[in-house]
DNA sequence: ATGGGGGCCTGCCGGC
DNA sequence: TGCCGGCAGGCCCCCA
């Protein structure tokens, strides 16, 4: 499901609920997700305060008072449902004991985290704090898209020397963080670029581009609270909207909405992964 | 070092 | 109604 507007919206929603408040029960339903639970998971978390909660690429870690952080994956179907306690004006309640229910942590508020997960992708694990981005699955993340460290310069680096087509460069983790399926689709047709031009024959004024949309594409979907297909939904049970304003994702036949263009979105299966684009704005 | 493909899981949808 | 193939928002790992 998430990329990263979807797991910054989860973690947005989750913050008010979690942080500040006591871990007073945290149930473990299974071993495991892709791979084993941390030891004693259950009783690491119990009693611990939640200190604050970051998001780290399409990571969510919460910090915990015992110097440890939960840290979170969506995988693809990964969801994070929060009940027990009044949202804003409406009281969003979860079928209690729901199939996938994985893991479910009871809040000192009343609040009730529950983590489901149909296909198991997702990942759960505790580090300490204090090893920041050390962890494996930290390590070698490339920059936050927002960050000072995305820039031009640096993306130019990043695409050099890689022939790959500029659709999977842009949805390897190591180029920049957070970028999945759809975002990457919607950037490239904003930048007007087949998903299958080599990464590493770009013109500069094209990497350029492309900074500030990936930036924009992110911080709009962001600001739609994600976008919802299938089962994603907000952390409060709203759906998000930005699904509503794909101009390429999955519109596979459709007419393209440059205005002007008379061509159809198309599809091309690129690393084992469906590609969306128009053929006459995107070269 | 790069890149391609397999595999991990379940669910859903369309076609027969 | 049922079965089957194909597809799905991710990413690690192995191989060339």
């Amino acid at each position: 499901m998430p990329e990263l507007p979807e797991v910054e919206t989860v973690r947005r929603g989750l913050a008010p609920v979690m942080t500040g408040q006591t871990i007073t029960d945290a149930a473990v339903n299974r071993p495991d997700l892709r791979w084993p639970f941390p030891t004693r998971m259950a009783e690491r978390l119990t009693g611990a305060q939640v200190t604050g909660l970051r998001r780290r690429s399409k990571y969510i870690l919460a910090d915990l008072s015992t110097g440890e952080s939960l840290l979170i994956h969506l995988g693809m179907s990964g969801r994070i449902l929060i009940s027990g306690v009044m949202q804003g004006d409406f009281h969003h309640d979860h079928p209690a004991s729901a199939k996938h229910d994985h893991v479910v942590l009871t809040m000192g508020n009343g609040a009730r985290i529950t983590f489901n997960d149909a296909r198991r992708f997702g990942a759960m694990d505790l580090l300490e704090t204090a090893l920041g981005d050390a962890h494996p699955l930290l390590a070698k993340i490339g920059p936050e898209p927002f960050g000072n460290t995305f820039n031009e310069t640096y993306l130019t680096r990043a695409l050099g020397g890689r022939k790959t087509p500029i659709k999977t460069a842009l949805l390897d983790q190591h180029v920049v963080a957070g970028l999945g399926n759809i975002y990457v689709c919607e950037a490239l047709y904003r930048a007007g670029l087949h998903p299958a031009r080599p990464a590493n024959a770009l013109p500069a004024t094209a990497v350029a581009g492309l900074v500030p949309i990936i930036r924009d594409v992110l911080a709009e979907a962001i600001e739609a609270g994600g976008s919802s297909l299938r089962d994603y939904r907000q952390a409060d049970g709203e759906l998000g909207y930005f699904q509503h304003r794909f101009r390429t994702y999955g519109r596979e036949n459709e007419p393209c909405t440059t205005p002007g263009c008379t061509a159809t979105i198309e599809r091309i299966v690129q690393s084992g992964r469906s590609s969306f684009f128009c053929p006459k704005c995107q070269r």
